[in-house]
DNA sequence: TTTGTGATTGAACACGTTTTCATTTTGTGA
DNA sequence: TCACAAAATGAAAACGTGTTCAATCACAAA
């Protein structure tokens, strides 16, 4: 009749495990807790009592009392994107490895951040927050979390750590874009590519922006013309459209550096199956990111690649970091880019 | 000096909320329990004040008295697949428009299940538990599940409820993949395809098997001969590879049927980009999903979709209801597949 | 044996909430 | 005005754990 009853077995409890091994309860407490003062045989025997009666400490009551919920939140806006769901996969690979569980909550897809959605969020108490969007100010976030949760900003390839009591950012991982796209135009340069356009991806994107100053740079440096910008939004359909628009309405380009692969995608599929035109004999494509379907013989694009792994090391090492001082000096690391070279150039 | 006192600002609590407000702290949770008895007005001024205290109940404290801690758990072995990223990001949307958040796991890359990764999740206390999973069985979730948590397991696309109690299977998602297989097989048939070659996805796979098994049955009631099986695993690489194979060591097919998308796209680039044939005139390609990437022009699949909404709506459904009324009768839904037609037969 | 030092132990408290239950208040009809 | 049911209220008891602190134990040195 009564609900709890109904439950054929329910969860075990540190106190019939002290019961069991009689020991008291704090034991048994002290017998998960590596570092706590307890008799390594007593130790043993709790633990083997606890792996009998199938126990496992309960993180809520944990959570409780340590102020420490084991939980890291991740706002995403699109868990599809390839690239989101890569860094989705390592983050939590890595972030379980070091004990901590990902707390995934879904964002509008205009990017646009539910004032709702973070008071559920803070609710469930996450140590951090990593958040995946382009035109959220930090101070939205910090304003909503008003403990001392590390909240790390994802604009695409950017992170930043945002204070959540001054509002203002502290560590940064930031992506040196210059190498690799330095590798791209000399390559392209080499081919004869004269007009280039840059596809660009969401305009709020930090990346986005780095990534085409870097490129007006590098052109300018090694005395070309600056690019043709086209807008987009990293999406497959806007850079396709982007493309026909380029070529029909616009006078057209020798060479596309996008703004990221599956924007490269896009434009690849409308200057051969829509323009008639080949890639890369008539037109030469550089994609962002290296993303695995970039390696698929359709496209075999020629990219820069941002070291995924490399990348995520450092964002978790940075949290952790954090979490453990969270006064510390602040923090800025910067990762490298390079070319992996396929077939949409040469 | 405290590291408590170090945090700016702590958290707010139901009692400080109580204290300004003039009332206890019970009025305070009932103040945020919609169904409990509360004197409107001064719910009003309740939530007035909470919002200007930025308070937010604790789902820790919460879910330690009332055994409900509103996280699914999911256990993914690939993000980054696109089906099983659809998945998630839609299941996601789904909870939290329910009131739960997802816990997401990262499974070992070989699909097995690593008992301490499920006796670790069983601390988090979730409310359900979804598995997406090929070679587990699962008794062996239920075993580290004593609680009654509902837990699905899905294969592919075949959603199955264990029973954590008797570790018997209730509830099932079924997909009828004839509809879909029917159609693709007419299709092909209509344009004169005789030796057809089934290009499989993981051998444990249930949605494989069955995917197998209609077609056989299909090819056999329209008088057409046995399929020719290759085995794989979903993986673009495999499916290459043994689209090579079928033509350089067997003897090729006049059309290919993949257990995937993603599988398909192997076997195309592998017949155009490095066998020399062309698709659709040489050899007819079908896949399954109708993942993103099937209306990218490059491969313009003709697939059979199954309803990802629909298919998510369905699952979701159940768990609430599972999780509403344990002892509810077991419940079966099937879902229908549908072929879309595109470039890759016609 | 005695003393002292450090490791080991458990009782009591704390964490922030919901639930129970007895009490008080409110509203309605005679 | 009175009586009575129904709604509203708060004190106290949970929920399962980690932490504090005083007490106990083990063991080596004197």
């Amino acid at each position: 009749m009564n609900d709890r009853a109904d439950k054929k077995t329910a969860r075990a409890t540190a106190d019939q495990v002290a019961r069991e091994a009689n020991v008291s309860r704090v034991a048994v407490s002290r017998a998960f807790n590596p570092n706590a003062s307890l008799k390594p045989e007593k130790r043993d025997r709790i633990l083997q009592i606890a792996r009998e009666l199938n126990y496992t400490p309960d993180m809520a009551a944990r959570s409780l009392v340590t102020g420490r919920s084991h939980l890291v939140g991740m706002i995403v806006p699109d868990v599809c994107s390839p690239w989101e769901s890569q860094e989705i996969d390592a983050l939590t690979t890595a972030l379980q490895a070091e004990g901590f569980a990902t707390l995934l909550f879904k964002a509008k897809a205009d990017f646009s951040m539910d004032p709702r959605l973070l008071t559920y969020m803070r609710g469930f108490n996450p140590d951090s927050v990593i958040a995946f969007t382009e035109n959220i100010l930090p101070d939205v976030l910090c304003g909503f979390l008003d403990r001392a949760v590390p909240i790390y900003v994802i604009y695409d390839d950017v992170a930043q750590f945002a204070g959540a009591a001054s509002g203002t950012l502290y560590d940064r991982l930031l992506v040196r874009q210059k190498n690799g796209i330095e590798q791209a135009v000399a390559l392209l340069q080499g081919y004869g590519a004269r007009r280039i356009a840059y596809l660009g991806g969401k305009a709020q994107s930090l990346a986005n922006a780095e990534r085409e100053r870097t490129l007006k740079e590098t052109l300018s440096e090694r005395g070309m013309d600056a690019p043709i910008v086209l807008s987009g939004d990293y999406t497959y359909d806007t850079a396709y459209q982007a493309t026909l628009d380029l070529f029909r309405i616009g006078d057209g380009a020798d060479a596309i550096f996008a703004a990221n692969d599956v924007g490269a995608f896009g434009a690849i599929d409308a200057l051969r199956h829509e323009l008639g035109l080949s890639v890369p004999e008539d037109v030469k494509v550089v994609g962002f990111d290296d993303i695995p379907q970039a390696h698929w013989k359709s496209y075999n694009l020629t990219t820069v690649r941002i070291d995924l792994d490399e990348r995520v090391r450092a964002l978790v090492r940075l949290i952790l970091m954090r979490l453990r001082a969270p006064d510390a000096e602040p923090f800025t690391e910067t990762l490298n880019t390079r070319l992996i070279v396929r077939g949409t150039v040469g």
